[in-house]
DNA sequence: TTAATTCGTAACCAACTAGGTTGCGAGAAA
DNA sequence: TTTCTCGCAACCTAGTTGGTTACGAATTAA
């Protein structure tokens, strides 16, 4: 699927767990709102706990929590921790080194590929969790 | 592999092209400086030829042009060939409608995404392939 | 007309990613 | 001890991508 799914999934489980301050939110839950497997949940949310974005505890009463408030999580820390570390640009192809463009372009499109993928996050950046929370539920909007 | 890697390859053959603006560039050309195979480079020739980036021309003498000066195709008009149409932010979850998160939230992430992938494109579309061609052949740098 | 060249594309395979599912061990609370 | 929950491995399916072979269609040239 999109990789884009991976990231909506991710701020969905993110914001269902700032909602529910009061509690810890299981995989099911969070599989509930969105509509898929606990599992999938889950191994979503590890990759959020590594990124220190949220805790877990085991047992009755456990779940998931936020490691930070939803002001300090930015759109962009989620997608760093769901699209992990960032590849070689080039892999599988290196061009070949007896042509002049071969020779030249893959730093010039190194360069380029990390500045649009900068701008992609700079733009996630512009929105926190908190964002994300108060839109959905506006202040006495009836 | 990485989807960067189809954008990376597109930029090369198209590169490739601007530089023997005098004649026509064979899909073994251009497959001999990716170095990958013909129908690859054809594969996203095609691409290229339906965004109407290039013009195909079969036969002996045959292979592909710019269907645009270097100076009218900037990078965010090669990404848009080869990611095609964008498909929706949230296939397959249709996140649950009972959950006010689920409810409420595919139109904030998919306005986000929306502007995400703009503000990428908007960074590619500032280098244009002349920028690419002038930095492989700079003028009288030795 | 015939031959050679080149693109267009289908078909198949391998590798990788992603989601879905089952199962089970580890940790924690009642 | 029992129950709940995460952590994670294992397997399946589906989709994307690159690599390869093959062949038809278009074009050029002899």
């Amino acid at each position: 699927m999109a990789k884009n799914c991976r990231f909506t999934v991710a701020t969905h489980i993110c914001a269902v767990i700032a909602l529910a301050p009061e509690r810890a939110v299981t995989s099911d839950d969070a599989a509930g709102s969105v509509n898929t497997n606990p599992v999938v949940a889950r191994r979503i949310l590890a990759a959020l706990a590594r990124a220190g974005l949220v805790s877990s505890q085991r047992g009755p009463s456990g779940g998931y929590r936020l490691a930070l408030s939803p002001q300090e999580i930015d759109l962009a820390a989620i997608a760093r921790a769901i699209d992990g570390a960032e590849g070689p640009v080039f892999a599988p192809h290196a061009p070949n080194p007896v042509c002049p463009v071969g020779r030249g372009i893959q730093p010039l499109l190194t360069e380029i590929v990390r500045r649009a993928d900068g701008a992609r996050l700079a733009e996630l950046a512009k929105t926190r969790l908190s964002d994300i929370v108060a839109r959905l539920a506006p202040p006495s909007s009836g």
